[in-house]
DNA sequence: ATTGACCTTAGAGTTGACTCTAAGCTTATA
DNA sequence: TATAAGCTTAGAGTCAACTCTAAGGTCAAT
């Protein structure tokens, strides 16, 4: 049985945090010693590692609490259910880097075209392309 | 001189947005009507555009905040201060790319090796590769 | 004169995931 | 025994960028 300080080393959270989790249902201590000090089981440490794992992933923490609760009775719930959550989450990220890539393209470009130089900014490209409503899209397009 | 939801319906925002955006310094109503209603001036306008734009590629409050103190005096400011803020923004947009890719391949692998099917999820393969810290990097090495 | 649409302000609420504080027990070490 | 480290709780604070609410004044049209 771990304290929670000790669960949080383990698997590098803090203790706020591990609390944080268990406000949300994520993360249960199943004893308390005799003072009412959490302690966690092997089975509490295991729930507590896959959620720091489902975390790394990109998970939310709603994702992650429908993750736990198919993986508490994996026979009542289909394989389905997981793969939706999963692909529903890949398509956030898609979008998402989708968003950045715009944003990239467009950086990338103000600065090619801009000099940086220390001279003054009386003539900046960059900021005569934010003034004029964004990059032309005359030339080449990408 | 237009009033605010004028303003707001030009550059689509709300006017909501628009007190927010002047509480925070970055539009502002030349004039008041007598009765105290904002007035924007053509010159509130192109910087309520200005924003918008710089807005719309990406760049947070704090940095349009900055670009607009540049663009109100470009004479006492060089290029370059222009340049290190379009670059620490793509930097960011690199990083958060990175962190999103990342995200992909895992998510990606994990659907790949997972039927996803109606059948119950006690082999799910996804809830395996959770219970098990995350992916293996035993085999090919992308 | 009365709607209804629009404007004003100050300030609170939202989202997600923490992060920290205060006040007070408990446990281990010197 | 005293001190420090660690635990408990409830609840507040943080971040960014909105988004909304309440209570009230203004304006155009009927």
């Amino acid at each position: 049985m771990l304290k929670i300080s000790e669960l949080a080393g383990r698997i590098g959270l803090s203790a706020h945090t591990i609390r944080f989790y268990e406000k949300h249902g994520l993360i249960e201590a199943s004893e308390r010693s005799e003072s009412g000090y959490r302690l966690y089981s092997a089975a509490d440490i295991n729930r507590a590692e896959f959620v720091k794992t489902a975390r790394n992933i990109g998970f939310s923490l709603e994702d992650i609490a429908q993750l736990l609760s198919i993986r508490l009775d994996r026979s009542s719930h289909s394989c389905q259910e997981v793969t939706d959550i999963t692909r529903n989450k890949l398509h956030e990220v898609n979008r998402k880097m989708a968003e950045l890539e715009a944003m990239q393209k467009v950086l990338s470009r103000l600065l090619d075209n801009c000099d940086g130089g220390l001279e003054n900014a009386t003539h900046c490209s960059i900021l005569e392309v934010l003034d004029n409503g964004g990059l032309a899209t005359t030339g080449r397009v990408n």
